[in-house]
DNA sequence: TCTTGTCATGATAACGATTCTCAATTCCAG
DNA sequence: CTGGAATTGAGAATCGTTATCATGACAAGA
């Protein structure tokens, strides 16, 4: 998948960029090209941030991670490959984080943007509230 | 409406505070502070870019103005005054937005929070695609 | 109307996230 | 091996936004 996308545009493989994919493919949450770093410093210091952040959008742009915003000001990003689409549920207070496919609400995103002329492309639908455990008892 | 907001917390009336009101209240896009400053610069030059943000905010804390994304780096602010909420249908090219609501979408946004144990807050959902005058013929 | 304490403002510095620049390094096809 | 191309790290630069701070405007009371 990144071999074959990397052979197409002529671009290399190096050890930094394997080190990166997998710390992300380990990674199992949405996760921000500075905690990806944080946790690549361990194994390889030195590796710089932006190097990380090169690499991520070189993953998002082959299909292996998606960038989601989830509220925060930094971009997170999240396993793309074999993964459905899916939108957030995200508590605004401890910043967990709930997938969830509404197969309804997809449907009707389609017949929106149809009817009002437009080709869908993407669409970006975040739900934010209290989780069951940072809402005040009582 | 904003006067007694600003009785209640005792923050005074100003030319300026009344020149972004206005503006704001003038506009009929979702304007972004920098736009808005270059419009109120006509009229009131010298007025500071800080100033349009900070009453931009009290404007959104206030109820008057609300802060949306619509995908660009910077935030807009729309009308939220006898508004009635609304999500975001945004042409990737030319940027033109169309305003819609689907109670059947926003109906089950509540559910997917109860099952999950969220207590709905807010919600952001913005499609994104191409209108009519942007798509390739062909 | 003058006084005064408070709030608002403009200029500009600071910020955080991200991208860019560029010289040094690493790749890899030949 | 080599040479040319791609990658990298460090740090500068960018962009939108907020913070600082000295100065000006406001409102309420004397
Ligand atoms: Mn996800
Ligand atoms: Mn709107
Ligand atoms: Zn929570
Ligand atoms: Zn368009």
């Amino acid at each position: 998948m990144l071999a074959s996308f990397l052979a197409e545009r002529k671009l290399k493989k190096s050890k930094r960029r394997d080190a990166i994919l997998s710390a992300f493919l380990a990674m199992e949450t949405h996760v921000t090209a500075e905690e990806l770093h944080r946790v690549l410093s361990a194994e390889h210091p030195g590796i710089g941030l932006a190097t990380v952040y090169r690499n991520l959008k070189l993953l998002a742009s082959c299909g292996l991670a998606k960038q989601v915003s989830l509220g925060g000001k930094a971009a997170r990003f999240e396993h793309a490959f074999r993964h459905r689409h899916h939108d957030h549920l995200v508590c605004s207070r401890c910043g967990k984080v709930v997938e969830f496919l509404d197969s309804e609400i997809e449907r009707r995103q389609e017949s929106i943007a149809s009817r009002h002329d437009f080709t869908l492309e993407s669409h970006t639908l975040e739900i934010h509230g209290l989780c069951g455990s940072c809402r005040p008892p009582r």
